[in-house]
DNA sequence: CCGTGTGAACAAATTCACAGCC
DNA sequence: GGCTGTGAATTTGTTCACACGG
């Protein structure tokens, strides 16, 4: 397949798991895989894996599987994992501070480069090794320091208006730990980080599970 | 629709962010409101907020709405958000300290009622309230204490065996924030927090971004 | 006349199944 | 013989459009 526009957002929100499977099996030396073992590694049927992939290329050996070396660099390469990206975070409260301290992020090429808060007791302290400036510089700072993602941990009424400001200085992805749906331009994107309402949609099936 | 069993997952997906919506509305005296505005005000289209809601029953007035108040409780019941849930948390470290301090589970009715760690100079210590035992003592902490729900914040190599020792003990959810795809019975649910996940398929939108 | 509830139409995503190649 | 890549078949999910009640 050729197409390179309109690959459904499900697969692409596939592949990084293929990706960190994919890592995992060639840290333990693993050469070669089938879309077949891939499958059980992570309880997705192999013909998911086989068409997610035949939206980009064509990757495997028939016979044989995927190297699991190039499949990695691949994958990694589509989903512009070859390159650095650049974030910076608001808010620094509990969440804030263990976002900072996460070593997570920077070890898949996402590096925090600057935190901002409104409360003064916190701006110009240092939280896993980021410098906390006041959210009133944030514009200004950006326009000299651009950012290709903003990371949203302030409070659920606060969440919109800082949304607004990082969209305004030219941040085109935001990664949302606020509970509040967020409006933003077409073309920017958001990921929300919700484990409350991963736990409300939980209990609906643990209420009628069997015992 | 008399359907009880058999609802998408996706619809129950959507459901707390429903439920969320109508509180705010709630909190700011909204007495009513119809599909069409609950649906501007989150990004989704009316068609599929009704027919979300048809599955479990006639909640509306035609040429009316939905009564705020009424519809919040009818989700609450729905999901099994009328009752409390207990969750036990293991790994304490930089992410399961943040989590034990953190006060939107408890708002929601999500209490924890213990955590646990294998490191000795944690094992002792109270955070944000909660007691932290030696993770040695989790299953017959589970035997004497039974727990809904078990919170995996260990390392990934260490997840997979937390999570057999929770099923082991009866827990039938698990909200895991460890990056690693865990292997789990049919019947127990899991729910994957993974902000880096949600990062690595956002650059692939931001790589071909228009400028 | 407004807005729900819902079959019917449509669209999207998944799985099947097999030709083709190693 | 084993496993990919992919159209076709199937399943799942979304949107349309309208009858009906307030």
């Amino acid at each position: 397949m050729i197409t390179v526009l309109g690959v459904p957002e499900v697969v692409i929100d596939r592949l990084p798991v293929y990706a960190r499977t994919l890592a995992e099996l060639n840290r333990k030396g693993r050469q070669v895989v089938s879309s077949q073992e891939l499958g059980e590694e992570l309880g997705v049927t192999p013909a998911q894996i086989r068409k997610d992939l035949s939206y980009f290329g064509r990757f495997g050996k028939q016979g044989r599987g995927y190297s699991v070396q190039r499949l990695t660099n691949e994958l990694r390469r589509i989903l512009g994992l070859d390159q650095a990206w650049t974030m910076v975070l608001v808010g620094v409260g509990n969440l804030g501070r263990a976002v900072l301290s996460y070593k997570g992020f920077t070890a898949e090429g996402f590096r925090i480069v600057a935190a901002f808060d409104a409360h003064t007791e916190t701006v110009g302290r240092t939280v896993g090794g980021i410098r906390v400036y006041n959210v009133k510089n944030l514009a200004s700072f950006l326009t000299s320091n651009p950012a290709d993602i903003g990371i949203i941990a302030v409070s659920a009424s606060g969440a919109q208006e800082v949304a607004d400001l990082l969209v305004g200085s030219g941040v085109k992805g935001i990664l949302n730990y606020a509970p509040v749906a967020l409006r933003v331009p077409v073309g920017t994107q958001v990921k929300n980080i919700e484990p409350v309402l991963a736990l409300q949609s939980m209990t609906y099936y643990l209420k009628t599970a069997a015992p």
